[in-house]
DNA sequence: GCCATTGTTGATACTATGTCTCATTCAACA
DNA sequence: TGTTGAATGAGACATAGTATCAACAATGGC
C-alpha cells in the first residue's frame, strides 16, 4: 500500500522531469523511488546510504533538480543541519518537532502578508523569505 | 572616531565574557576588535583573514562564544552561506539586500505573536524559530 | 533497429566550513 | 611567584557539498 503509493509518486516525479526535458535514467528512476519512499525529512548522506549503487554526485544532483522543481523543499534544523522533505504544496513552513523530528506543514497562516507590511514599513521590497518553526509536536509534549 | 567606537565595544565584549568566567587573552582580544570593526555582516573566513596570527580554531571558538553570549546574531544568506552580525538587540530578525549585503534589524512586528497563535491551532509547543527576510533595500531599489 | 547526438553518470579531486585532539602556553588567583 | 586549569594553535578529521571529465546511454531521426 505505501509501496504502492511510493511508485506512484515516483512515476508522477519522473513524468514531472520529463516534461521538463529530462532524461528517465535508472539512476534517476532510483532516486526519485528512495525519495517517495521517505516518511521524513531525510539528509543527502541519508538517501545516499539508501542507494549505494548510485554515485554520490548522482544523488546531489538529483536533489538539487527536485528542489528547483519544487518537488522537495529545504529544511533547516535547529542543530544548522539541511534536510530535505517532500513538498506536496507550494511555498510553505515546518513546524519541526526537536524531540521526534517530525515535521507538519505550516499552512493558512498570514506571515506573508505581514512581512509585506513590515518590510513597507523599513522602506524594503521583500523578495523572499526563510522560516523554520521549532518545538515540541502534540505527540512529544509532556501530557 | 570609528576606530575609537570599535575600541570601546571591543572592551564591551570582553568585559562581557569576563563576567561570564572567560579570560582575556591576546589572541580573544584580537578577535573582539576585529568583530568589533565590521560594519556589516561577514563569514569566519572573512574573520580570519584579518587575523593572520590567530589559529583558525581560536577565531571560531571565539565566534562561538560571542553567538552564546549573544553579542553576535548568525544571519542566513539566501545562497546558504551563514555569516555573523554584531547584535544589539535581544533576538529579532533581519531584512537582507540581496543586492548589496547590507542588513536591517527588523523591529515593531508581532510575528513571534502570530507564530504563537498558528502552532497552538497547529497543537505545537513553540520552542523557537528561524526568520530570514530578502529582498532590495531602498538604496537598491530602481527608483 | 541503428546511429548520432547530447544529456547523464560516477570516480575522484577539490572546496568550504567547521570540529576535535593534544601538547604547550599563559591568565588569574592564592 | 608558583600553581593550576583554561585557552591556544597546528593539524587531523568531519561534513556537505561542487567541479572535472572520460565513458555511457536515452532519445529522436533515418
Amino acid at each position: 500500500m505505501l509501496r504502492k503509493r511510493s511508485y506512484a509518486l515516483a512515476d508522477q516525479l519522473q513524468e514531472a522531469l520529463g516534461e521538463q526535458g529530462y532524461r528517465t535514467t535508472s539512476p534517476r528512476r532510483a532516486v526519485l523511488q528512495a525519495v517517495a519512499g521517505q516518511e521524513r525529512h531525510f539528509t543527502a548522506e541519508q538517501l545516499r546510504e539508501q542507494l549505494p549503487k548510485v554515485g554520490r554526485a548522482t544523488v546531489y544532483r538529483s536533489l538539487r533538480l527536485l528542489v528547483d522543481s519544487g518537488a522537495l523543499c529545504r529544511v533547516l534544523l535547529e542543530d544548522g543541519t539541511l534536510h530535505y522533505q517532500l513538498s506536496h504544496h507550494g511555498h510553505h513552513h515546518h513546524l519541526l518537532c526537536v524531540e521526534c523530528g517530525s515535521s507538519q506543514d505550516l499552512l493558512g497562516c498570514d506571515i506573508e502578508e505581514q512581512l509585506h507590511e513590515v518590510s513597507a514599513a523599513h522602506s524594503f521590497q521583500l523578495s523572499g523569505h526563510w522560516l523554520e518553526v521549532y518545538g515540541l509536536c502534540q505527540d512529544c509534549q509532556p501530557q
